[in-house]
DNA sequence: GAAACCGGTATCCTCGAGGTAACTAACAGG
DNA sequence: CCTGTTAGTTACCTCGAGGATACCGGTTTC
């Protein structure tokens, strides 16, 4: 629980999962609003739990690419059991 | 994500699946540490999810019963394999 | 030379989670 | 009376998450 807690975390995971690889201001782009500082300190988290990697290319600009890992994509299907239980929540709370 | 959020959250509801109705000293020794203000606060927000009820047992001192409610039942299995993913994580993080 | 894009880092701030301790009202037993 | 148990409440404090803003070195474009 506490390496998916906080704000931004499962959003980060989520997005990776759904787009692939994705390089730093694509990321933060796509996060809306997130800071620049607290988005590099997740990955820097998420990367030492091996849920993403972290690859540097020498392009022009530096540019830096994100991916889930393998042992990443094992949440997938927690999370979506998480979602799916959140939305039969909300139908049981309002209904 | 948020309903379960926090330190002692699952907890509670792990103890009452494990347990089955609780009082409220009784809860507050199980969860070794926990203050009183805080096990009140995450009854209430338990309560109003749904998760559990309470019930007032007009006894000599008087005692609230706490159980988990049907719906909060459906989040066993869910814990259960939440649970599972993380020791698996841990295995993977070590080894 | 200026501006803009890249991937961050540095600094400051706010706000809420959660801990500690003391207190309360009602009742029971010694 | 006095103490203990029940289920909390109140007041105070600490600490870290996360937001806002500015900045940096490198590189390309104008």
């Amino acid at each position: 629980m506490e390496l998916l807690s906080g704000k931004w975390k499962m959003q980060i995971i989520g997005t990776l999962l759904r787009h692939g690889t994705m390089r730093f201001m694509e990321l933060k782009r796509t996060l809306n609003g997130i800071a620049p500082k607290k988005l590099s300190k997740d990955l820097h988290e998420l990367e030492m739990n091996k849920l993403i990697t972290r690859t540097v290319k020498n392009t022009k600009p530096i540019t830096v690419e994100y991916s889930i890992t393998e042992h990443g994509r094992t949440l997938d299907g927690l999370i979506g059991e998480i979602i799916d239980w959140g939305l039969t929540h909300r139908q049981t709370i309002i209904g």
